[in-house]
DNA sequence: TCCAATTATCTTGACGTCAAGATATTCGGA
DNA sequence: TCCGAATATCTTGACGTCAAGATAATTGGA
């Protein structure tokens, strides 16, 4: 028995009233995310890098040479707030992994681009993520991989459109 | 085609090399985790609550009669450290929905006990926040639900013991 | 041409969390 | 009985995030 099923028990004594079989599933699936984020942490930080700078690194890499976005780009592709966004490449850029270079022709906005040590950074730092990644899937088969990932697909399109 | 799909996409041009079939589904499960939480969120705070006191509260409720445990008990049930308890046990205690108790028996500890205010406040919160996760999870059939709560809980079975 | 609306980014202040360590009490072996 | 180890909680300082709003530049209609 794992620990939401526990909680779910208590609640079904102290409220019978209640059908919790919803908390449960959301239950299972965040303390799931919670054990997942825990590890990928420890394993960024052996690179100097935690989920944030990974992810607005690794995002300027996916995107293809020159390797250069708006922070307007960058918002969009990671669920933060602006000044959360302006944060991060402050950091960043004291780490010498990206620079803010003034945009060619639009004087209100900015490029951020990886400097040669965040492309190498970055580059390190996916590869062990990606195997990473593999560790951390490896206690379901290949069928439960697949039912898994389908399950979770179909239900994320009741959130995000399908383009 | 959803937007972690997009990302897949990105690094097998730029990186082909890597296989990126676990960060597609932890991926979607990171983002889902995102939008579900964000919903629960705002369904709390009109209870006056975020995702942190509802916890400590739903567990002191769900405990049973006489509402009361220990910070390390509430610590035990939280995935939480200790001065992050010690805060959220701070705030509720300002909002006068707990109350801290001398322990009886050992006085290094104390109780934590739900008020008469605190009791009506979650009691209110939890049915509310049990017909918002009705809602959340509409978007599945009974058989994706299904299906989907056996995978996860097999999943997470690989970070958490079994009783 | 002008200026109000829009767009893009940054700033500010508050909040929740964590890691590390401080403080106080209890336990248990010599 | 004594005292070092263990236990329980709290404190401190740093960090990442957000909401709201400030600043600056661009756009488009009159």
């Amino acid at each position: 028995m794992d620990h939401v099923t526990r909680i779910l028990d208590q609640w079904h004594r102290e409220r019978p009233d209640l059908d919790v079989a919803p908390m449960g599933l959301l239950g299972r699936l965040g303390r799931l995310h919670a054990h997942l984020s825990r590890e990928i942490e420890a394993e960024l930080a052996a690179h100097g890098l935690n989920r944030a700078s990974f992810d607005v690194l690794a995002t300027l890499r996916r995107a293809g040479h020159p390797h250069r976005l708006s922070p307007g780009d960058l918002l969009a592709a990671t669920m933060v707030t602006s000044g959360t966004m302006t944060n991060r490449i402050d950091q960043l850029e004291k780490q010498g992994l990206v620079e803010r270079i003034a945009h060619p022709e639009d004087r209100r906005s900015v490029l951020i681009g990886l400097t040669d040590k965040g492309f190498a950074t970055i580059d390190r730092a996916v590869t062990a993520h990606v195997a990473n990644q593999h560790r951390l899937t490896a206690a379901l088969t290949a069928a439960e991989f697949e039912a898994l990932d389908a399950l979770l697909s179909r239900y994320l399109s009741a959130f995000e459109e399908k383009g």
